[in-house]
DNA sequence: TACAAATCGTTGCAACTGCAACTATATTAA
DNA sequence: TTAATATAGTTGCAGTTGCAACGATTTGTA
């Protein structure tokens, strides 16, 4: 049966793609003007600063980012180089490592936060007055909450 | 002065990424499985397909799909090859070319929307009632309209 | 116990991306 | 007209991504 869908419905996804890259692009762009790494070394560090202890395993790291197992091992790679973050071996699972945030990588997820909620304020939180967030937040909950299953 | 922005808004914001990555995941996901292209040649097809004469410049191509002209120079190259569209010289500009799409371009575009349409119903549309649908892009216009000034 | 299956992190590979530099051509200004 | 500047598309490069395959280890089952 052919696909059946509203047209707007259709420019509601349209605008909703339009809207995440265009937002995401100024944001990076904002980043590598400030000297800083990229959000995705964002998403690690403040992931791992909300962990217990500082750390997580990888696959867990993996999850949370949004990345699959091989991505999160060379990002953590980067990280490591840059000595944002360390590889802790695990006691419990000797196929296992953690990875645990360093004091240079708080530094820096302050660093980039500076940058990232400002960007995160001027393109999109102004657009939002309190009412309009709670709405948006049902509507992406009901998305979410369905797809990743 | 530091980043002021409420628990609500940040909440907002990291549901809205989450909820894009993975839509798109997802919907590649039953692309490849259909083996089918990816995600970033429906755009440039469909944007043809919508272009008068079917063909448009490649750097108009590269704004409509939001890809760096270095970017659509390979995507076209690809598209190219697999025959689904073909590149056009330019007759008053001696630098310039066209992209135009084929027949079996329009084939490709009509089999990846059987896919991509029932993606966009399964996991965005089909939890959005026409008020929400209207107060979503209500405020991804507000967002997307401001951000790419 | 012992062996099959699953899982963790890593690596090789091919594909895709943006940036900067390049060529060819067009546009602008003197 | 001529020279300087800008633009269109391409290419080299380095970085990022996912997939599939791999070795090491753990878990499940008989």
């Amino acid at each position: 049966m052919p696909v059946k869908l509203s047209k707007a419905h259709n420019l509601a996804w349209r605008k909703f793609l339009i809207a995440q890259v265009t937002l995401i692009e100024q944001i990076e762009r904002d980043l590598a003007q400030a000297e800083l790494p990229p959000l995705s070394w964002y998403d690690v560090l403040f992931t791992l600063s909300e962990a217990a202890e500082h750390k997580l395993r990888l696959y867990e790291l993996a999850q949370a980012v949004l990345l699959s197992r091989s991505n999160v091992t060379r990002l953590v790679d980067r990280l490591e180089v840059a000595g944002l973050i360390q590889r802790e071996q695990c006691p419990s699972d000797r196929r296992g490592a953690f990875a645990v945030i360093t004091d240079k990588g708080f530094k820096m997820l302050d660093r980039m936060w500076e940058v990232y909620g400002r960007g995160i304020e001027k393109y999109f939180a102004c657009h939002l007055d309190a009412n309009e967030v709670r709405f948006l937040v049902k509507i992406l909950n009901k998305i979410t909450n369905a797809t990743d299953s």
